[in-house]
DNA sequence: CGGCGTTTCAAACGCTCGTTTAAAACAGGC
DNA sequence: GCCTGTTTTAAACGAGCGTTTGAAACGCCG
């Protein structure tokens, strides 16, 4: 009991270590005794827990990825699929944008965004494959917002769109932390987000047009 | 002469071989073997024409960027900064767009991309006063599109903002160069810029906004 | 053809990496 | 207080890295 409170708590210590150093340095450029080091743990602890590092990558990436609710799962089911409303739409934006900017502990858009440039052991599918399985319902989410006139993969491409605008990338993300890292809960933090949200709404409202 | 030849010639199969394998691997990701091997060159060739592999990245950091005019001062140039039209700023944001998903060859978004997640070797400052001397400008040239009404930081936000959303992310960019890479002059891809654009410049113009 | 810079090449260097090993330190049950 | 299984540790291993070396190959000029 105490003995596995003591094991797990080293454990515990070394995926907290990787988090924040995968995602700071990318697979490649993490090094398995730097994240010992930031453990303060021995380097074969590492392979003791996890068994190797990719295993332990691995599992940063879901635990980061479970974190940041990237397949936005339980973000949408909060929301009426029947008939979703543009005040509906909007929360759904914010809440996202919020997520990417307060995620301090383990900056998930950083991790997310190695994983996008070099996708590695199958990640890729795991990740197209929520993705996937969530489209069809963020889709229908998203039709309200729409043109009716909308090509069908023009649909697509509008909310692959949305995604990315309202998952604020690092510059615009590093941009407002420092501007408003120190004060989370600042109104102008709030003024920001909502800025952010209404430039995506109509960024994916006026999507079809050419005016 | 024809030895001068002969030997930009490897030279110059070794920058291209990098170009490629750095945006695809980062710098940590790639070897000097691998990028040798691509080349069909000797390893030793690298140290030999570059000096050594941070040397060889920076040149390819430089020529990819110079290639994609990521500071856009040429692009921007071509406008009138006392008063810009929405039109002539949609035309800009097409040409971005468009430079974005049509470069295929070294895919700068990615390079771009390696070098917003993990600035090296003094790159960032770079790219940062890069950024900083054509900000200005840049203001200037956007403010047709947004409200007199916003307050500067948040203009700054939603400038860099509209930079990201005309750049089109690997997400958008490669859903749609899968969709349409084998046709880059079709009217499909023509209009799907045109959607972005029109997204972008809706986004923008919204942005300070909370309807 | 012979001498001379330039360019290429195979081999080796030192270093860091991820991983393994075997022994030491630990906690709990008898 | 010893025995047992779990966890930690220092040390070493082989592999791959970027880089260096010294000689071979090359193209040119007298």
């Amino acid at each position: 009991m105490a003995r596995e409170a003591y094991s797990t708590r080293t454990r515990q210590r070394l995926l907290d270590a990787a988090c924040k150093i995968f995602a700071e340095h990318g697979f490649e450029g993490a090094s398995i005794r730097q994240i010992a080091a930031a453990a303060e743990a021995n380097i074969a602890a590492v392979n003791y827990h996890f068994g190797n590092k990719e295993a332990l990558y691995k599992e940063v990436v879901e635990v980061t990825f479970r974190d940041f609710n990237l397949d936005f799962t339980t973000e949408l089911s909060e929301f009426d699929f029947g008939s979703p409303s543009p005040e509906q739409i909007r929360q759904f934006a914010k809440a996202r944008i919020l997520t990417g900017v307060r995620a301090k502990r383990h900056f998930p858009p950083r991790l997310l965004g190695w994983e996008i440039l070099a996708p590695r052991f199958g990640l890729k599918a795991m990740m197209e494959e929520r993705l996937e399985a969530t489209e069809a319902r963020f889709m229908l989410f998203l039709a309200p917002l729409l043109s009716p006139a909308l090509p069908a993969e023009q649909r697509a491409i509008a909310a692959r769109w949305f995604l990315v605008a309202t998952l604020p990338p690092p510059p615009v993300a590093l941009g407002l932390r420092k501007q408003f890292g120190d004060q989370p809960e600042s109104d102008d933090l709030a003024r920001a987000v909502d800025g952010l949200a209404s430039a995506a709404i109509a960024g994916v409202t006026a999507f079809g047009g050419t005016a």
